[in-house]
DNA sequence: GTCTATACTTCGATAGAC
DNA sequence: GTCTATCGAAGTATAGAC
């Protein structure tokens, strides 16, 4: 176990490649189909050459969550320096590809103790980010926190946009728009601005028929 | 593909078995473990036995779906039959049993098309018949669907509990008791009753520290 | 750094005996 | 209905040459 002549360095360009091709693969088509073989020939590389960089496939699984827990959070705070930091979370989450991501490393955790460790630290890490910058959000608009807790509301943003991305990917979208509606409203009412999250219709998404 | 001689009949109680033991291994170690091997080896049997049942592994998939598709449709009907729907839909979103499934159906979803259209029909069962209930309830406690329309509310009340069933898996638990407060404060203030929603202290289940 | 050779395991699936 | 025999494909991982 603790054996292994070399290890290719962690600052490697064909490292880094290979990082992205499994994540590449892992959206496309699932993460049991990142496999040695699919990831080097994707790459025209050997595939032995995938374990001259990483010992074993959970080492590749844990850099690669490590490096994507390292993406949001800085895409996470660049959402929260924005204009609309309500309307900034409430876009990430409800990003396709975002989700489809964490649905894999999800099914990944789900009977993977190690992955799965990582995968707390990470989650634990986001809900901090997201409770501080609503907090300061919240002050901004002299809400009382009592009332409305800046975590509580950090579950309430991320989970309602994650489970209709969820059900998006499935051609589903009944009753998206009232619900997304009713949390515009929620706003609203306490003065905060939300507008954006409203029509939902970007492009490059599949919009489920109609 | 249209060839292959026998099939062991649906009504088949070595079927049905196989299907216990196959939603098993799915639920203790993801869907990828779910292996004509694994399921033979636990019940004891040969693995090729699986293949007399199930001409393929897709097609044990889509006889798992169905029937867990249908088991879940009645658990919400009973739901919806009790005294308080509100609190019985809030527990079977927030059940982790449940929600470790869903996870596997869904990353299952993500890359095999065939199955996603099973999933997508009874999501929309599911909505359906939630809406359904939903208005109901509304509609009893005098509340205007056009401000609290029935499939929005159901969003919400499925999405929370369910992304929360999640985080709990990993013993992630921060704004939780603050969300569901949220939720509580939202239907008391429309004088609906969902009290039980609050402690959130089952038995059985794992209680993330604290 | 990357490749070839190679060992070992597990999987899905079929054919055919009992 | 269930089993044995058997194939070929694909997976992880190591050793060692270039």
């Amino acid at each position: 176990m603790a054996s292994r002549r070399r290890i290719g360095v962690e600052s490697s360009e064909t490292r880094a490649q290979l990082l992205d091709t499994a994540e590449r693969i892992m959206q496309e088509e699932g993460y049991p189909a990142v496999t040695t073989r699919r990831i080097a020939s994707r790459m025209g590389v050997s595939n032995q050459l995938v374990h001259y960089y990483f010992r074993t496939m959970e080492d590749l699984f844990i850099a690669l969550m490590r490096r994507g827990s390292e993406r949001n959070l800085g895409a996470l705070r660049q959402a929260f320096a924005s204009e609309d930091p309500l309307r900034a979370l409430w876009t990430i989450y409800g990003d396709p590809n975002f989700t489809r991501l964490a649905i894999e490393y999800m099914a990944l955790t789900n009977h993977r103790k190690d992955i799965a460790a990582e995968a707390s630290r990470h989650t634990k890490r986001m809900r901090e980010l997201e409770a501080e910058a609503l907090s300061r959000v919240l002050a901004e608009h002299g809400i009382d926190q009592g009332t409305y807790p800046a975590a509580g509301v950090a579950v309430l943003l991320s989970a309602i946009p994650r489970v209709m991305a969820m059900e998006a990917a499935l051609g589903i979208s009944e009753g998206h728009r009232e619900a997304t509606a009713l949390v515009r409203e929620f706003f609203r009412k306490n003065r905060m601005d939300m507008s954006a999250t409203a029509p939902r219709r970007r492009k490059g998404h599949r919009t489920p028929r109609r």
